[in-house]
DNA sequence: TTCATGGCTTAAAACGTTTTAATTAAAACG
DNA sequence: CGTTTTAATTAAAACGTTTTAAGCCATGAA
């Protein structure tokens, strides 16, 4: 015996297959008796419709397909969280796709699969990673179904869900600032349009403020905790009266930490480090991180909202989103 | 212009419909001219296949559900990230649906909706809160595709896939008897299936070593840091004198080392611990933890490949799979 | 009695593929 | 050059739904 159709349904019910769909999706009125006989019928069968005939017949799939990073960083988990959460609440399935490390898989045959799949839209959550160079949005026309994208360059022209990076790196120098610091580092990511976008808020504020601000006084990480000790330590060489760092993220926070334990320097009564990301850790490092927190599982949420608003109204664009972020005072600031 | 399909590729290169899937699929030959004159039609038309209708014509997705926990953990983001790599690689798509903290959807409709999506197969990678008796999977029949199980009591009959608790347990606790330590505290999780398997070990390899193993030198917790400090506050009340622990993940260990520096006890000298996961963070806590380090990706890995064989050979069952663990030695033990 | 009205129901077409069985075209053979 | 074999192609059926247009049957009005 092979799994039950909606034909074995209505056999069973003794009425037409129409009438089942009727009866299911209440489109059409159905006498009382006839919807309880189909209602039996279809407990007794164990009948579950096909969303794949039903996807195909009625042209979208209520499906939304994501395009993630590898999970390997709290961020792109807590985002994907968010994601899936608000998907289900407005009844969307997920369709994962994520990129490896050793990536195999180009964007072009990511969106391909995805468009295969007949998506009712596409969120694409690769921080930094999109090359808008690299793929032609352009060539697939009316192809690519509606885009949201999340963690990006918000002057791209494109449906973009971001937090507000200005605001997080402006609160967080000014919290050092109001404490009288006067020599502020500054431990910088890789190249990426957000790290150099934190780079130049923090100049740009210490010279308002007429405070030291040279690149003598920048170190280059990667997002990683021994990128993190690396800098300080050249850091502390060219500038040994420093006290106060601003980090790009909390790992590097966390590796700086470290480095000036080992060089006998307090934080935060000498030196006061400020990091970037709120990921839990940061909470129970010693001492423990003032930060900026990022609201991770929010832009999940706001990028489904944003999307399924795109695929309802079938406008072209929407206004980008910018979250707020906040502030965490813990023991290090 | 809507988007294009077989038909109007057909039409475009003079050919019928069968040609072009054909020609597409190589399962019957096609001469060299018309292939070519296909390929040319179908670039200029910009064709994808629709996978919805290959789906609904061959029976099955090529999509692997995936059920997994939220992804607030290190341990479930890796298994994903493990899963989607290798499904990447076998050529299968994957359908997500997460389990959240405020659990609104019940895994009878997780199943539904997935059975209903015609996946090929399901992962179910929710550790220990899959409660055999809340779902009755015989009420699928054959409904339900071949299903294996992560991070799962590998004793229930099902295909499970998971690492070796007996061995990372034993290791971590034959580790700390080998340093001569005497009086093991032990901090348990939850009274999940895995967490009593270690504190069974625990007890066992104690007894036989006739060192204290009684009721007092255990601590319940949750698997988060505050409730370490919690349970390991209590453990130093209840034993001043202990000069071990055994924690059963890395987040109550992080908790139980930050009350013995508070409680100027030093580790390791004084008091040893070992951790459970390695989670990143406990490589630059400090002391740096000793830890079993639990094989997450390739966990995603074996289950998808397990699975492929259920799908493929439409065997009912496959052997379980126990995959080794691995003891990190560093600071704290 | 006839006719429209309105509430349910149904048969058939459509969605975009693959596959089967039948057909044609091409090649090989005597 | 006719016949057989083989290779390439096609028309049509199938997959499981929804939807459209048509049909049926009471009911009530004229």
């Amino acid at each position: 015996m092979s799994i039950a159709n909606i034909k074995d349904v209505a056999r069973h019910a003794n009425v037409s297959p129409g009438t089942v769909s009727n009866a299911l999706s209440g489109k059409r009125p159905v006498s009382p008796k006839t919807q309880q006989r189909i209602l039996d019928s279809i407990s007794t069968l164990g009948y579950h419709p096909d969303t794949l005939a039903q996807s195909l017949v009625n042209g979208h799939s209520r499906t939304l397909g994501v395009v993630t990073n590898h999970l390997d960083d709290y961020g792109t988990s807590r985002v994907l969280t968010g994601i899936d959460q608000q998907a289900a609440q407005n009844g969307y399935s997920i369709l994962l796709t994520m990129v490896h490390r050793n990536n195999q898989i180009t964007n072009n045959q990511m969106l391909t699969q995805l468009i295969s799949h007949r998506v009712a839209g596409i969120i694409w959550a690769v921080p930094e990673l999109w090359n808008t160079d690299e793929v032609n949005l352009a060539q697939y026309g009316d192809r690519l179904p509606p885009t949201v994208f999340v963690l990006m360059n918000p002057n791209t022209g494109l449906s973009v869900v971001n937090y507000n990076i200005v605001d997080g790196t402006t609160q967080a120098m000014q919290h050092l600032i109001r404490q009288g610091r006067k020599r502020i580092a500054h431990i910088a990511g890789p190249a990426t349009w957000d790290s150099q976008q934190r780079t130049l808020i923090w100049h740009n504020i210490l010279s308002e403020a007429s405070l030291p601000c040279d690149e003598s006084y920048v170190a280059v990480s990667d997002w990683s905790v021994p990128g993190g000790e690396k800098a300080m330590h050249d850091l502390l060489n060219q500038h040994p009266d420093l006290d106060a760092v601003l980090a790009c993220n909390d790992h590097n926070a966390i590796g700086a930490l470290k480095v000036l334990r080992a060089a006998n320097r307090n934080v935060p009564s000498e030196v006061s480090i400020v990091g970037y990301d709120n990921v839990p850790e940061s909470g129970y490092v010693s001492p423990a991180l003032t930060t900026i927190s990022l609201p991770f599982a929010e832009l999940g949420h706001a990028a489904v909202r944003q999307l399924c608003q795109l695929i309802d109204s079938t406008a072209q664009t929407q206004p980008n989103i910018l979250l707020p972020v906040e502030l965490v005072v813990r023991e290090s600031a």
